[in-house]
DNA sequence: TTGCTCCTCACGTCACGTGAGGTGGC
DNA sequence: TTGCTCCTCACGTCACGTGAGGTGGC
């Protein structure tokens, strides 16, 4: 049987009802090409024939596997030309597609753990008001880029053997250790000063204490040397002494330690 | 201690630098309001502080959790308030954020299964070129959109039960009723014709065949005559009669089954 | 004549990317 | 003087939503 074109037309109006679709989106896809109307009337009104109405429903199925209209235009294209290529073409284009969308799921995934983390937390009352929410996650947000999540839990499992007394010890000593430090950076003391090699190394020492023992112990200290060396500044904004010491002094130390 | 502005300043470039962000970034997040450098040198270049670097910092930790720049910035005028209410408003954010992330895993999860389903049918050579593809694909999307996924397993299992060939012959039943109620369209024969009426209940007895026998089978027939008529054009569309034709044989079955 | 549908601009969305064309400081 | 950095427009992205202002057919 021939295809002819003498059968049922339909206004931009009852197609967008019998498909779903907006008049706008039909507006949209035949500006871009991707539906023209096969005919208009006199007065210039889009007349869709059954032809556009399978074109259609194609694109609608398409667009159901997340497709972008212009990948969807390119499938329709092949789909006409038909050859062998063109369905190796398309398992390439879905396989992308589900690439992409496992790529997404990680990062959603990782967003739904960071932010129900969050969620207990403030749940759990530690974190009484915005601005302890903030500090908080600014320093998780630091953790996070520095340390995978193995060595996020050995450090946790390590300062869990530590005990929190002991915790807490270690940062008085530290917070000393940053006064006579930024006291060094304020009289202009030359890096390569004896005294500040011995701050370096109690420095070095306390940090250790947090790391935990043998082999992966050297793989997170040396990832907290990073993080201190690339957002030492950010880390130090959040710390009592002011911002611009702190920055000051991340230099510092970064010069110390070269000698 | 008081904050004084004696401290740092940096350019955007070096700001960019130091937080990771473009130098097109900081101008955006400038131009809406954001982050609006407190300084600005006589010949306009831009002056940060280093409480504009704080705030940059809340907003990429903020950013890291996929809020919107209006939500960031709605969080961070919260915190200088620091009101009770304003955990409660954050928590509340948070939740809504994650309700998003949920619900976009949802649809990834879906689209995943689907196009893997599709990649697994080319690879299994079911389906030999492009144009084999959009139809298995058309019919999917119909069958997707009014079947859920415990009827479409139903009716899976009833035509294992059936056989193919039982199914085969079926199709082949259904290929004569239709040519049968076309003759009748085009002759115009009223709806209420007894026999429309008997070749109707010969269509519903077909249907009834490969719903599932017992209460659920009511479910699935009920969905399946939704689906014929919401999307019987569309189904008709890609059968081997003309789809203006087939069209039309949908509203003539509605209008007969109404009498 | 009154509704309803249709038409074509054209701006807005979200968070910037990417030039264009020009100026400022070392 | 030469690079490098900085500046301000201003268009483009993706798939339409949302008016504005006007015309056509029953």
């Amino acid at each position: 049987m021939i295809e002819t074109d003498g059968g049922r037309r339909w206004s931009i109006g009852e197609l967008a009802r019998a498909s779903g679709m907006t008049v706008r989106a039909l507006h949209h896809y035949d500006r871009i090409g991707l539906l023209v109307p096969q005919e208009r009337t006199v007065s210039g009104h889009r007349r869709y024939t059954g032809r556009d109405l399978r074109r259609l429903y194609r694109i609608r199925a398409l667009r159901a596997l997340g497709l972008s209209l212009e990948a969807i235009a390119g499938v329709l294209a092949s789909v006409l030309t038909g050859q062998d290529d063109d369905l190796a073409a398309l398992r390439d284009l879905l396989a992308a597609q589900l690439r992409g969308l496992e790529e997404q799921a990680v990062r959603i995934g990782e967003l739904r753990e960071r932010i129900g983390g969050l969620l207990q937390r403030i749940d759990a009352r530690q974190m009484p008001d915005p601005d302890q929410f903030m500090a908080t996650l600014e320093l998780i947000s630091v953790y996070e880029t520095h340390f995978t999540p193995e060595q996020r839990d050995r450090l946790a499992e390590r300062r869990a053997e530590l005990g929190p007394e002991a915790v807490e010890a270690a940062k008085r000593e530290w917070a000393a250790l940053v006064e006579e430090l930024l006291a060094h950076v304020a009289a202009g003391t030359p890096v390569d000063d004896p005294r500040v090699a011995g701050l370096v190394a109690r420095w070095d020492a306390l940090g250790a204490r947090f790391h935990p023992p043998a082999e992966p112990g050297r793989e997170t200290a040396a990832a907290a040397r990073r993080m201190w060396r690339d957002d030492g500044a950010e880390l130090g904004a959040r710390l009592p002494w002011p911002a611009e010491r702190m920055a000051a002094l991340v230099g510092y130390l970064e010069r110390a330690r070269r000698i």
